[in-house]
DNA sequence: GAACCCACAGCACAGGTGTGCAAGAGACTG
DNA sequence: CAGTCTCTTGCACACCTGTGCTGTGGGTTC
């Protein structure tokens, strides 16, 4: 009589016995498009109010085999695109009357399998997999077992998942545009080393579109996709006696602290010294430390489509194209006007 | 034959038939601490493989009334401080072989209330409040069922539910010391309109401090917790002859957005000219563009100290005085030196 | 007034799992 | 060899729902 003394949830019996009817009563009340005639709904509702019933939707999910979780994999959540387009999707998700499950690959991998494995233990009705590489043994298991997966900004195709992509190659190549039209003659492309492969698509666009047109371009990779490694690269590059005066970087958050380096490093003016196209607009883009032209994906649109998605049936034979979102220049004032 | 052709998640009695064993031998392979002989236990797993089963956790938690769900709720989830808070959980939940829901609140009351509804359907193991206001009576119930409800950096007192706290009203105190030390006579604090408790707390204690010190300090409050809202701050207060030179913005956010205003819009220098100081120490506020003298929350520590409550028998008769945590200077150099 | 239909309520089963209980198989002791 | 103990296994029940099927009552049509 100590730990949870008499503390437990109702049962919709209790309920049935409270309002006098049968359980299957109850069950109808709760249930979208049952039968159940005004008066005895109405002796259902009040019990239910009283003894504050809420249905188990365990148990619910035990019948249908669908629980209406939908479960968000993903590595470096707190990074502001991911966490964005995380908020974007539970707020999406719940407008469908479905609730998310984060799970969080950042840890060890043996770990974050494990982590990945809970989307079967509960009979979740869709994986989301918003970043980093789950094996692929994991993928197939899931698609096994009926359920959905959708993946998002990863370019390889495989039978089976959905899977969402953003205009990687032509962004980039609108990038190097940007950077040609503003004079700029020596380009330099920022990336991360541990390249998705969305990231890379950015990088090869960008270096291939330079090399038609006969412009050079250094490809400095410095460790995760963060800030950090922005102020890396710069400090790596700047200090070259012909560095660059045009640059990409793949993503926000590495064009920031890229131009934060070069700033106060490297005393360099943006963008009259130094023009700067980043990826993703994230919020910190706008500020005006730093008003950087960039990329902006349709996170909104992305998660709408996502969760319009989860309830059509599951076409596991075919090889489906990706779904395409154009992600729309920006403009801001880190680019140099010609 | 079309949607979902015998696409189907395998049961423990299918997995039996195939190991040649009962459909009890195949439950105790996979429940901690059941009596299993070794060679039945390796028979079972491999028929398990063979079959891609999984053990339903509906099922699971229907049995035992908690699902190792634990529901995540609050609002404002991409904000910086929110964002690694909830990285931070689902991290120590999953080490703890629990899995995270996040409820988010962000949109319309009905709708959120509605949301947070799930953590009872789910039978949630514990209810996490990140932020926001959830309706009291929803906690009541919460309780009633025997669930856990913690409480992050709530103030208001009611039996029940645990709460963790930051020492707000401390170091709100501390930031007026600096900013005094720092030798500025005029301050201000710089708030939002959708206050929570402990932005109350940090703005009150802030200006006790002050009135006890007999400075003068200016209350500015606009609009919500956001970078925004420090910018419309400073323009509204820096235009002003008598000017602050000493600002404590409740959250760093409130401070990065103060702090470019103040520099773009009025071209002050800081610290020189105007000294600012923030709460929470988000990763933007190290960067080289801010270098804001802030408080750092021990996110980790306290997320931790939560998932190890969690499992910890429910108390609720007893109103219980709620964990604090220190939240420490991070010196950088928004703040004039003496 | 008889035949028919409709709406609704209840029974009973299914869904996948954990576990108490009894029974069986060995191993060990006396 | 008998008795006892330990380990393991299977049976059957419980957990809480949704739902097909049957039955009942009332209303409508000819």
């Amino acid at each position: 009589m100590d730990k949870n003394s008499g503390k437990t949830f109702v049962s919709a019996q209790q309920v049935a016995d409270r309002a006098g009817v049968s359980r299957s009563a109850v069950s109808r009340t709760f249930t979208q498009g049952a039968s159940v005639s005004p008066s005895t709904r109405q002796r259902v509702l009040a019990a239910a109010a009283e003894l504050g019933y809420h249905v188990n939707h365990l148990a619910r999910g035990l019948i249908h085999d669908r629980s209406n979780i939908v479960s968000l994999v993903g590595a470096n959540i707190d990074t502001p695109h991911q966490s964005r387009m995380l908020t974007s999707l539970t707020r999406h998700l719940q407008n469908a009357n479905k609730v998310a499950m984060v799970i969080n690959t950042s840890g060890e991998a043996t770990n974050s399998e494990a982590a990945l494995r809970q989307t079967l233990h509960y009979r979740a009705d869709a994986t989301i997999v918003l970043s980093g590489q789950p094996d692929p043994s994991l993928i197939e298991t899931c698609l096994a077992n009926g359920q959905h997966v959708i993946l998002i900004n990863r370019d390889d195709p495989v039978p089976g998942p959905d899977s969402i992509v953003v205009s990687n190659r032509r962004s980039a190549r609108a990038a190097f545009a940007m950077l040609q039209e503003a004079g700029c003659s020596r380009m330099a492309v920022v990336t991360s080393e541990v390249g998705s492969a969305s990231l890379a698509a950015r990088e090869t666009a960008f270096v291939a579109a330079a090399h038609e047109a006969g412009t050079s371009v250094d490809v400095i990779r410095r460790g995760p996709t963060a800030y950090s490694s922005g102020v890396e690269a710069a400090r790596l590059i700047l200090g070259q006696s012909d560095r660059p005066d045009g640059v990409f970087c793949v993503t926000d958050l590495l064009a920031l602290g890229f131009m934060d380096a070069a700033r106060h490093d490297f005393h360099l003016r943006i963008p009259n010294d130094l023009s700067v196209v980043g990826f993703d607009d994230i919020e910190q883009a706008g500020w005006s430390s730093y008003q950087l032209t960039t990329f902006a994906q349709p996170v909104d649109a992305i998660a709408q489509y996502i969760v319009s998605l989860i309830d059509q049936p599951t076409r596991s034979d075919t090889l489906r194209e990706p779904t395409r979102f154009e992600a729309l220049p920006v403009w801001r004032s880190s680019v140099r006007k010609a």
